[in-house]
DNA sequence: TGAAATTACTTGTTTTTTGCAAGTAATTTA
DNA sequence: TAAATTACTTGCAAAAAACAAGTAATTTCA
């Protein structure tokens, strides 16, 4: 067609990549759970079914939001890895969290971690980040 | 039934209230376009069904992220506008913003708006605020 | 070594959510 | 006072998600 490319709204190109029920809590689970396998992700609380699961790895992988490479120990296994592109979604996760713990009475996320985020928060990125260093 | 409320995973809390389709777009509109007026949702990009705002309103207005008044100049008009709540949300939007200009070479997003926001972002976040002081 | 279990999926089918087209009721404007 | 505006609602079709099974390639264990 024409070259008609309209430039996007950040907050829309953002949405159309995670802006549904499920892809960010895949995020959430390898950048802060440090969940890599199929079968974890299908462990989550959340309980998602395996057929999204299956879609959202692959549009995850396809978007070079998440590298797969087969198990060095087991065949059958495949082990899901973050790449720069998820790890920089690091600081806007942390905003995410900021702002649940503020309006959560109930919330889950534990207070020294919070503190260490909030007081530190490039060293926080810093520490994630070395994890997935290591495995390379 | 019993009391155990589980606590909740921070980054799922917050998506359960805004982790749509559409919600974030119109907490957008109201932070960084000042849309105010139902119709000003509709005239947006991306086109959002009627019924859809409509429902997405009413669920912004319950969980506390709008308030609705009464135009005073107009008996049928509503003006929405952000409560602290949703104000809370800037630091959040801004990294989803800089995450989306950082990955987007399309992006929207004006060059001097972005400098400002990361130059001075506490500055931006008074500014606007105090456009939503104004109008009490 | 070979049967059972594991793992990462796929393939239907039902249910829920969304999108689209109209319609409505209360103003407001001409 | 008739036409237009505004903020919705309603009904139906289409898309997406949830649920339940099944499968093929390992791997584990007796």
């Amino acid at each position: 067609m024409s070259c008609k490319d309209e430039p996007n709204c950040p907050i829309r190109f953002a949405l159309d990549l995670f802006g549904d029920k499920w892809t960010l809590l895949i995020l959430r689970d390898v950048l802060f759970f440090q969940k890599k396998y199929y079968q974890d992700f299908l462990d989550s609380d959340e309980r998602i079914s395996t057929n999204i699961l299956a879609n959202r790895l692959q549009n995850l992988e396809a978007e070079g939001f998440l590298n797969k490479d087969q198990d060095p120990t087991n065949k059958k296994k495949f082990i899901y890895s973050p790449t720069e592109k998820s790890l920089d979604l690091l600081p806007f996760l942390m905003e995410m969290v900021f702002w649940s713990v503020k309006y959560d009475d109930n919330t889950a996320a534990p207070p020294h971690v919070i503190s260490y985020m909030k007081r530190d928060p490039e060293g926080y990125i810093r520490n994630v980040r070395a994890q997935f260093k290591k495995e390379k």
